[in-house]
DNA sequence: TAGACTAGAGAACGCGCATTCTCCACGCCA
DNA sequence: TGGCGTGGAGAATGCGCGTTCTCTAGTCTA
């Protein structure tokens, strides 16, 4: 197996396990496990397991954006795309709200490199919605219903928080636009 | 020690450790130091840690919500106090974040009795919400907005998240209220 | 005062898990 | 063919922590 395939299998077990349980209840067994890398290479790869985490926010930092950032521009950069995907999201098996969020929450004191993650990607999104919606005000204020729309899709199970952030979107777009 | 007292100055001690630091970064025998109540008192009192940690959120839902309803009774019952609640609230030294939230995150799969103590707390604020609000949708979006800010708060650091969304509120309500 | 009950301090137990170590099988080169 | 290095399987180590156990000092009662 060569290098580059085992980091590929360790991250995508790794976003697997780490996303559906939280990364505190997978051990690196369960990594090595799900991954069938064995625990020496795994090591080799990811000297310890803060490192896989890391590795793993950012990869799912890359891929969320990508998917998001596709899906919206196939509707004309429409900022309100942005709370159909989420409805999309919601609905999906397993989803159990914002990973970087959730990470937040278990690392009461998170490593540098951790921390480091979930801030940027949250940045990184916030700038998306800004090159969305030109006024930076409204572009916050949509960011603020993503976030709460997923939060709370999340806690209640009830996708339908999409569509009522959306409505909201509508109207502040609608103001201020 | 009279039993009460003991658990008076459990719930406090871990309402301090566990919010600060995390749940499951917190043991029993940080409790115990923290409270100054012995660990087979503590055990006599609440079994196991998952019967304190849910007392823990049960207790903060009450105490929170008792907080912001306070607050918003003395400006008259308007919704956009609660943004301006919010703020205090974001700037207090040691604010992370919601305590159900991060708890959410921290338990992938949590015991049944605090999955529920984190809906309920929800449902509450949801309901609470509805009653300043009477139109429900918008009622819902506020509630949107208000986890949103919160969680981009704890993240980012800057309560100014609190007036981003209080602005947005204002438009909503303007609109629809 | 002697006996019995209480509560606290802290040791002990068991387990899970991050990380490291040991041993073995297989392929490569002279 | 015979050493030799590479990689995997999985045991061993060390530690943190939830939970329980032990021992002891103090207090109340007859």
């Amino acid at each position: 197996m060569t290098p580059t395939e085992a980091t590929d299998r360790l991250l995508e077990a790794a976003e697997e396990l780490f996303y559906a349980h939280g990364v505190q209840a997978v051990g690196m067994d369960a990594v090595r496990a799900h991954s069938g890398v064995s625990l020496k290479r795994l090591y080799q790869t990811f000297p310890a397991k803060n490192d896989l985490v890391e590795a793993y926010l950012r990869r799912r930092d890359e891929r969320w954006r990508r998917s998001l950032r596709e899906f919206v521009h196939t509707r004309g950069g429409d900022p309100l795309a942005v709370f159909d995907w989420l409805g999309n999201w919601f609905s999906e098996p397993g989803f159990r709200g914002c990973a970087f969020v959730n990470s937040f929450g278990e690392f009461g004191e998170p490593a540098p490199g951790i921390a480091a993650a979930i801030r940027e990607h949250k940045d990184r999104v916030r700038a998306f919605l800004r090159g969305l919606v030109p006024d930076k005000t409204t572009a916050d204020q949509l960011f603020s219903l993503v976030e709460g729309a997923t939060v709370l899709a999340a806690i209640t199970g009830d996708p339908a928080e999409a569509s009522t952030a959306r409505e909201a979107a509508k109207v502040l777009l609608a103001t201020q636009g």
